[in-house]
DNA sequence: CGCTGACCCTGACGGC
DNA sequence: TGCCGTCAGGGTCAGC
């Protein structure tokens, strides 16, 4: 389920319960996710106190004195808070239990999130490489100009490239573009400086909004009720092939880049 | 370095 | 009903 928005919201929602805390201990159901879940885990995390909960692209990281809990929720991953202790469902992988007797779920049906461990000061693989966050100063038009030029392939693949920009998934790489009015299967070199400022705006418009209305989902996350839910936000193509353009009417197009779903306007989008 | 395609896994859904 | 193919919001990695 996550997107960037969803990951901030998680965030948002299980660090009033996690900071600290210190973690009573680490229960591992199934450790074949996306990497095996590291066998000493548990004895790292045991008694360590979570001092902040942070977010880098689409990581959580748990920060403690002795290093970092490395979380991605993958495709169908989530983190909820539980209150009072109830029997893990089918793929609800791990707990962390806290101290007072909350209990933060790992539930991930595809196995294609992480539970990775980060050594103080290690300099970690998977982060290693990320761009910078959209909603950052870092990322800026001409930035995004930049990385574009020379780059024959789709700007859509651009924007979802993690090492240019980190978090612009799948559906909001189709919002983004669409509020642009920029074609997805575009030559990210041959597009102009002007269009890659409306661009990175509309990057930022739609995570930013995506990410405040979150928050209204945020109760039902931290309530525990596990409904994931779906940002109340109107998606304007993503998932609307066929239907009529939102600006124009015309007929939504559909088509595979990067062997993603993408949907456009044939005439809002050039 | 840039780009493409394979791959990791389960579940939902549509067609027959 | 059941079986089969397709698709799904993540990302890494090998190979050209």
């Amino acid at each position: 389920m996550p997107e960037l928005p969803e990951v901030e919201t998680t965030r948002l929602g299980i660090a009033p319960y996690a900071c600290g805390k210190r973690i009573r201990e680490l229960v591992v159901r199934e450790p074949r996710l996306r990497w095996p879940v590291p066998a000493d885990l548990g004895a790292r995390l045991r008694g360590q106190k979570i001092l902040s909960v942070e977010r880098r692209a689409k990581y959580l990281l748990f920060n403690t004195a002795v290093g970092t809990l490395l979380v991605h929720l993958g495709m169908s991953g989530s983190l909820r808070v539980i209150r009072k202790a109830t029997a893990p469902q089918k793929h609800d992988h791990i707990d962390i239990s806290l101290q007072g007797g909350i209990i933060l779920r790992y539930c991930d049906p595809r196995r294609f999130g992480c539970f990775l461990w980060r050594e103080p000061g290690e300099d970690h693989p998977l982060l290693r490489h990320l761009g910078p966050e959209p909603l950052s100063s870092d990322f800026h038009e001409d930035y995004l100009y930049g990385k574009s030029r020379g780059r024959k392939g789709a700007v859509k693949n651009l924007i979802m490239d993690g090492k240019v920009v980190v978090g612009v998934g799948n559906i909001y790489a189709n919002e983004a573009l669409f509020r642009a009015g920029v074609r997805p299967d575009r030559q990210a070199g041959r597009i102009s400086a002007v269009r890659y400022r409306l661009l990175t705006a509309a990057i930022k418009q739609v995570l930013t909004t995506a990410i405040e209305q979150g928050g209204t989902t945020l109760k039902d996350f931290v309530g525990g009720d596990g409904k994931p839910g779906y940002f109340a936000q109107a998606l304007l193509v993503y998932g609307r092939e066929g239907l009529p353009c939102t600006r124009c009417n015309a007929p939504l197009r559909q088509l595979r880049l990067g062997q993603r779903t993408t949907v456009y306007c044939v005439a809002c989008q050039r």
